[in-house]
This record gives C-alpha cells, structure tokens and sequence, in this order.
DNA sequence: GCCAAGTGTGAGTGGTTGACCACACAAGGA
DNA sequence: TCCTTGTGTGGTCAACCACTCACACTTGGC
C-alpha cells in the first residue's frame, strides 16, 4: 500500500540533490576555504558526518555545487535565447542579460561564479569545472545569438564586471564612479 | 665606528614593507582564508609570531596587503597616462591598458584583486579597502583619459575578464572559446 | 661597560576543521 | 517475523589555525 507521505527518509540522491541546492547560500558567502562542512550541512538540515556519506570530500562537493550553479546559469540562458529566437544578434544577446540579470537577483549564483575563479587558482579539480563551464557557456551563447566575437567577449565582460559591483554590494553606495560603473547593468 | 652592514637588524617599518611586499605571493595562490599567517610569514622570512608584532591580526594584514596592490595598480597607470598625455581619450585608455598588462604579467597583482573581491562579500573590512580602491581607481582613470562613462566603464570590464582569464590559467588552453574571451588583451 | 628601547623567536594555547566510525533506525521483500 | 539494505547521527580524533607570551639578542646613547 502506498503510505500518506511517499516517505519519511530520503533517497541518497534526493538528499544530494539537496545539498546541491542549499549549499549554494552556504559557499556564496565565504568560498571555498572559508566555508565549513558543517555550516553545509546545518544548510542542508542534516548532520556533518552525513554530508560525508553524499560526497567524498569537501573539493568534490564543492565542484559539484560550481557545476550545479553553471547548469542553472545555462539553462537560464537557454531559455531567454528560445523567446528571442529569430530576432537579432543584439535582441538575443540583450535577452540573454536580462535573463542572466534576473537569475542572479539574489545573488547567490554570481557569488558561486566568483568563489570558483578565486579557487581555481591554486585548485586543479576547480580549475577543470570553471572551464568547462565557461567553454559551454561561452560556445552557447556564440551559437544561439549568432554574435561575433567582439559581441561575445563584450558579453562576458559585462558579466565580470556584474561579480564585482555585487562584490562590493554597490547597491549600498550612492557615488559617481558606481553609477559608471553599474551604468546600463539591470538590478533586479 | 660604522660597521661594514648598516644593520643587522631591520627597522619595524622595513619590515612591515617587506611582509607587504612579500605577502603579495602567499594571499595571491589561495587568498584571504585559505592563506595562513605561517605562509605569510615564510614568505616574508620571518617567524610567525613576529607577523602579529607586524599587524595587529590577519584581517589587517590582508587589508594593507590588498590597499598597498591598489596603490601599486595606480602608480602603474598613472605612469602610463602621464607619458600617452595630451592624446585622445582613446590612446591614453589604451595606454594605460598595456601598462596594467605589463604591471600584471606576474599574476600575483590581479589575483589578490580577485580574491579581495571574494572576501569583499562578507567581511566589510574589507569591502571598505575595495571600495575606496576601485573608486580611486575609476576616478582616476576617468580624469586622466577623458573618456566618456562608456569608455571608463569597458576598461573596467575588460580588466575583470582578465581576471576571469588569468584564474583559469587559460595560456594552458588553446580553445576558441578561450580565444574569444581573450581577443585583443594582451598578454607579456 | 651599562642600560633602556627595540627587534625577533620558540613554545605554547584554546578553539576549530575535515574526515571517520560505530551504531541506531527505517524500509521492504521473503 | 526476520533479515538485508540503505538512511542518518553522535562522538571522536589528529591536524591545524590565529593569536599570545615569556624570553633572548641587538642597537645605540651615555
């Protein structure tokens, strides 16, 4: 007989999957070294020892979150790209930041693009996601706009230029140099 | 009688010069929280307890180390300015572009701007320093070129897909997704 | 030579961290 | 009912971290 709640304890994959999406507010806020199993795990509502039952390590958990971020990323675009379709190379790519705009309103998933670059530097398993994230990205965003390449650099660069005014929470600050800086960058 | 060294020991200033400079290295590999103050030290030559005689605790070391690379950023482009001085708005921009290539073509300089923007996120000390860093820098760079906020605000983005650039180690990657992101920023 | 001020360190301290393991409990088929 | 499989946790541990302190050595003026 199928019981009232499908189930009191969850699948190892279902659980994973949470931590996947709770441990993104966690990381956001201080990377990779700076953040602890445990706070993770008090994210995630589970105890420490059980998030190293669902990852191996911590770098293994936290490429999987970066990872996780740049599918969100991606399938964000994706879907501003299909509702643009057919329009020009400069419609589709605006669509594309507008929705880029949207998905990180809360900022969480910018800050994850930040932390992994920070930790990239000096860790080769976040190295290898960062890129592979940034070359689907990058040849996504070629493809379905149909821009050229200075487009498309000038894409990334805004959106670079996005970590950091969220970085420095310019939105606190009211002076000459954040607005030219923030100029034209929609703030949901 | 003078002897033949002028000291054997160091003045507390040369010191605290020399950690700054030497600093530079141990915070650029894994930034704010993944570099101890051992590191710090061994890189500075000297004990670890002699970096707390130094600076009051690691938050301020840090935040000096992060202040002296903004300082050192602008005296490069101020240099760059002051000799492409009297050209268009876009040669000086230019100018000073290739004078922050050279200046980082070691890395270290724009990595600990990278991971001073992550740690800018949750520890305001911080953020303060970057603050004022970028809004000098911006300043600056806006009174010396003349550009329009446009202009000011690409150079700044440009700058970050640098950094982008740079933490993924892309001089390993030949790609066209690399090459896109990295056309026309020159590299020494 | 003596002494006060300044430079520098070895040897800790309390607290935290990533990782591990024995064990308890739930599920569900035989 | 029993028993295997999978979910989940408390308790622990060695390693490490930021930070401190007592103490030693140098310097330079007298």
């Amino acid at each position: 007989m199928k019981s009232e709640r499908p189930r009191q304890l969850s699948t190892a994959e279902e659980r994973r999957e949470t931590v996947l999406r709770t441990a993104i507010g966690a990381f956001a806020a201080r990377g990779y070294w700076g953040t602890t199993t445990t706070e993770v795990a008090k994210a995630a509502g589970i105890s420490q020892a059980y998030v190293y039952r669902l990852f191996p390590n911590k770098e293994l958990l936290f490429t999987a979150v970066v990872e996780h971020c740049f599918v969100l990323v991606r399938a964000s675009l994706e879907r501003a790209a299909a509702e643009a379709k057919g329009s020009s190379a400069e419609v589709v790519l605006e669509a594309m930041g507008d929705a880029y705009a949207r998905l990180i309103s809360d900022n969480d998933l910018m800050l994850i693009q930040l932390h992994a670059q920070a930790a990239a530097v000096s860790e080769p398993a976040v190295r290898e996601v960062v890129r592979q994230g940034y070359a689907r990205l990058v040849e996504y965003v070629r493809g379905a706009s149909g821009g050229t390449d200075g487009e498309v650099q000038e894409f990334f660069a805004r959106g670079m230029l996005c970590h950091l005014i969220v970085s420095m929470v310019a939105d606190e600050v009211d002076a000459p140099w954040i607005r030219t800086l923030s100029a034209g960058i929609t703030h949901y």
